[in-house]
DNA sequence: ATTTGACTTCAAGTCGACTTGAACTCCTAG
DNA sequence: CTAGGAGTTCAAGTCGACTTGAAGTCAAAT
């Protein structure tokens, strides 16, 4: 009804605003992320604002790691239109969690990384000086074989 | 020197301990990750502790989408030993940044989607009969042209 | 003595999500 | 009138990181 659906948008405009290159909207449309999308007399995508919309909200899911097929299904859904919320919503509240426990990783990798940067930083302001270096740090040493006999026994 | 360093491992146990496939534990090898790993006379090989420690390493290194390639440039300079150690930081504080990065879009991501799960699961609970859900909710729409006739430009 | 299970190598296959290429149509500007 | 730029379709290619398959070796258990 308002007037921001009578905006038309070329697909470069799209891609421009929602930073999906051209050929990522003409894929995502064909694997019905969004339904198929109107054309002019020329043949050519005729995108609206709302398109712009969902896009942006496809485009967190996308890279928040969701996959193609399962947005798709949320766009089924929604496209279905009222009496499947249930449905919609375990789809959002599973890749929630999904994507809270990447954080959680993330961060969790994220800590061993910090400390490993820090110890290096440390050493460098310390300089080459740095008597408790003498064999890189404690932490972090590719082991290599030149002292050491032990065998698999044999089996 | 330690004892921990004669204790030797199959393959398959290091595999149990890091999580790490054996295929990709023999790929890790291959690609540099690890230096060429010592073999017993069967021709089999046989890790340390010491080992386990590093894959545990290019574990959270991988995990947390260091490229391999990268991982190997890492594991190398620590190969060569001391007097790298400002390209070792390097390596790691870039790294650290891009995944702190991934973090906040993760989160940012993840209050646009919990957003969406509280509207739904408010909607649930209200159920049916709720009478602001006539079309949906107003953030989640996929553009259906039922009612739109606007052209692009005829270009 | 043979079967089992864990290991070996090497090559080839898989996966998802795009990207790229080739050939074509339009419309506008010079 | 032709050159450019943006669009179109369809098919094929790319990428990284593994995974899988085929064929073989070896040592212990039945």
């Amino acid at each position: 009804m308002a007037n921001t659906e009578k905006v038309a948008l070329s697909i470069g405009e799209v891609s421009a605003r929602t930073g999906l290159t051209t050929p990522t909207l003409r894929f995502y449309e064909q694997e019905g992320l969004l339904p198929p999308v109107r054309r002019n007399a020329a043949g050519r995508r005729v995108f609206t604002e709302g398109d712009v919309a969902w896009l942006e909200v496809c485009a967190k899911l996308r890279s928040s790691g969701m996959p193609l097929p399962e947005i798709r299904r949320y766009a089924d859904l929604v496209r279905e239109g009222a009496g499947n919320e249930a449905e919609r919503f375990e789809i959002l509240r599973r890749h929630e969690e999904r994507v809270q426990q990447q954080v959680t990783d993330l961060q969790e990798a994220l800590s061993v990384i910090h400390a490993k940067v820090e110890i290096y930083a440390r050493h460098l302001v310390a300089g080459t000086a740095d008597e408790l270096w003498r064999n890189g740090p404690e932490c972090d040493r590719v082991p290599d074989w030149s002292a050491d006999s032990a065998q698999l026994g044999e089996a």
